[in-house]
RNA sequence: GGGGGUGUAGCUCAGUUGGUUAGAGCGAUCGCCUGUCACGCGAUAGGUCGAGGGUUCGAGUCCCUUCACUCCCGCCA
């Protein structure tokens, strides 16, 4: 009890009956009847309907008071008539008869309406968060996000976890994103970056001996924004464990993800023991490394079939013997369906900017038939080689893409969830984790004609490390894995190469001298030669995992204060202008052109 | 950096083939109404049709430029 209230908005029931009580809120809605008027009070926890009538004093002045005004009332709280008690509100049985008010708050004209469900536009939204906040689905989902965040906390302390901060101020690094810089008052001319992740900082921690790690941390990168990318900065669960392998770090993630997300949502779990698949399974199965398994349409290597004689579908075949492949998807009893429906995802494939989706229905009647405009070009005999191959049945389609690999699989992972959504395929009730295991430690990048870390350089190779064979580095593995949910990519991590000469051989590889490898990442190497455990983690991304949960599509709907997509805050004003007071001390100048 | 969508009253939107004075709901203001819970009824105010330029006898509507918001590609180890 406070001078402003003696419950909250949520709390009155027939138990408080006839109770004197003050509440404190905001004038949610107003039901004016003349001589009887109706508020809504409003706080953090819910609604009580107050009330009165004319024959009280303060009627005609209470009667003006606008919405999403701040009230102190003080009155007796009524039983409702039964015909008259709310069902849908906690308080609905009762009603606070107004004695008296007083105005905490005054409002201007709202910019946007707080009581609503309708949409409004971002821009109003961003530059009046704080209205918008207090609506009830966004409010919920930060209150959500709130519970979430507190849940993960006691279960990674219940695992054995500590809770460890880690510097916001460090140093730019050359791998990865653009980074964020500050400048170094007391250093002329040099620079601070704001941390990516804590990458480095948890593998010393780890050296340094703390066994097990945990933050909430938050990650700043500058690049581009989407629906699910907040620009400039998110939060990351950041992991790490000392002595551990991969499996190590598996358990603990599902067992902390499966509590999580049975408690926070109704939705299913389509598996518990979230399935290992290989990252060059997932790019041909999927044609992606974020495949989402609610999704039950597989993709197959057809390129084989191309170069037999009794096939005749020559645009293919002359690309196969150039070098491209085919890979196809195989849709289920889907002949029958009309031509529109297989036109309109042809349509849709040449709008993605392919050269569109070949296909044909299996059908029977003396014998093997395929039936669709390239039909007629297959043979019998490699119909049901083609059937063998792709696990396919008559009354099946065969949806096929030729090109080249990267592609190939583009399209067709792009074709698997237009396909499913077309067909209905996807139950939107359950979550579907998996773990991507087995990525590259190496990938070509056409542009630069170079090879590159394909992931993290820090991860270990796979094999026999005292000894490994770098002859072909393309052809390395790494134990670097990313968990994935219902094609949401929620997180990358890895076993950690904590050994410092065979780093330096990697990084070779990549082009990185020893000196540079010295000078970029002197912390991390330095340490790594001072007796570092092996060690492994990894970092979901909160923001996603807040969004799954809420069921939610974009990344504002479960931030507080969220930038917009220019990475600008309209509500404080962020970036903004600086004094040339603040530059010069900072050795900063404007450039001129 | 590139592509798409949107922009009309404080908010959400409609606006026909280019044609008279640009409309509706919510909100605001005023009036009526004692049981509503999206209360109801009546009235009033409120518009640089994002901005600039062009075509036309005439532009919210067509064209060009530009700005803002948004979605996507690039980018995000």
């Amino acid at each position: 009890m406070t001078i402003y209230r003696t419950h909250c908005c949520n709390e009155l029931n027939l138990r408080n009956k006839n109770q004197k009580v003050k509440l404190s809120g905001w004038v949610n809605k107003k039901r004016d009847h003349g001589n009887l008027l109706f508020i809504d009070l409003r706080d953090h926890y819910g609604l009580t309907q107050c009330v009165v009538d004319k024959s009280k004093s303060i009627f005609k002045e209470i009667e003006k008071i606008p919405l999403e005004t701040v009230l102190k009332i003080e009155g007796i709280v009524i039983e409702r008539e039964k015909e008259t008690v709310n069902e849908s509100l906690e308080t609905g049985e009762v009603e606070v008869r107004i004695e008296n008010f007083e105005i905490l708050g005054h409002t201007k004209e709202l910019p946007l309406p707080v009581f609503s469900d309708q949409e409004y536009s971002e821009e109003i939204r961003l530059k009046y968060r704080f209205l918008d906040l207090r609506r009830k689905k966004i409010h919920n989902n930060i209150i959500l996000r709130s519970k979430i965040i507190s849940f993960i906390r006691t279960e990674m302390q219940k695992y054995g976890f500590l809770e460890y901060q880690t510097p916001i101020l460090t140093s730019s690094s050359p791998e990865g994103a653009r980074d964020f810089l500050v400048p170094s008052r007391l250093n002329p001319g040099k620079f601070y970056a704001l941390p990516q992740a804590p990458q480095q900082f948890k593998q010393l921690i780890m050296v340094s001996g703390f066994d097990k790690y945990f933050q909430i941390a938050p990650c700043f990168r500058d690049e581009d924004a989407r629906a699910d990318r907040s620009p400039g900065e998110f939060y990351q669960l950041d992991l790490e464990m000392s002595f551990v392998e991969q499996e190590d770090v598996f358990k603990i993630v599902e067992e902390l993800f499966v509590n999580l997300f049975k408690k926070f949502s109704s939705k299913k779990l389509l598996h518990e023991k979230f399935p290992r698949i290989p990252f060059d399974e997932a790019m041909l199965k999927y044609g992606s490394d974020k495949p989402d398994l609610r999704n039950p349409l597989e993709i197959s290597d057809l390129t084989e079939i191309f170069k037999r004689d009794d096939v005749n579908f020559d645009i293919f075949k002359k690309l196969v013997s150039h070098g491209s492949i085919v890979r196809g998807i195989v849709t289920k009893n889907t002949s029958e369906k009309s031509r529109s429906f297989f036109d309109g995802i042809d349509k849709w494939a040449k709008e993605e900017g392919s050269s569109g989706l070949a296909y044909f229905s299996i059908e029977k009647s003396e014998n093997l038939i395929a039936k669709g405009p390239v039909g007629k070009f297959f043979s019998e005999k490699s119909l049901k080689e083609i059937m063998k191959l792709m696990n396919a049945s008559i009354g099946d389609t065969i949806f096929m893409s030729c090109g080249k690999k990267s592609e190939v699989e583009k399209l067709l992972y792009k074709a698997r969830n237009k396909i499913a959504n077309e067909l209905n395929l996807i139950d939107d009730n359950v979550f579907s984790f998996c773990w991507v295991v087995d990525y590259p430690m190496f990938e070509f990048d056409e542009n630069t004609k170079k090879i590159e870390f394909s992931h993290n350089p820090f991860s270990m190779p796979q094999g026999d490390t005292n000894n490994l064979d770098l002859s072909e580095p393309l052809k390395l593995k790494a134990f670097q894995y990313d968990i994935v949910c219902n094609g949401i990519e929620l997180s990358s991590g890895a076993i950690r190469n904590h050994k410092p000469n065979l780093m330096y051989k990697l990084f070779e590889i990549a082009g990185y001298s020893k000196e540079t490898v010295n000078d970029k990442f002197s912390g991390m190497i330095n340490a790594l030669s001072y007796g570092a455990p092996p060690h492994g983690g990894i970092a979901p991304g909160i923001d996603r995992i807040v969004m799954l949960l809420a069921d939610e599509k974009n990344i504002r709907e479960v931030t507080m204060f969220p930038m917009n997509q220019n990475a600008q805050d309209l509500m404080m004003n962020a970036p903004s202008e600086v004094d040339d007071n603040q530059l010069k001390e900072l050795n900063i100048s404007k450039r001129k052109n």
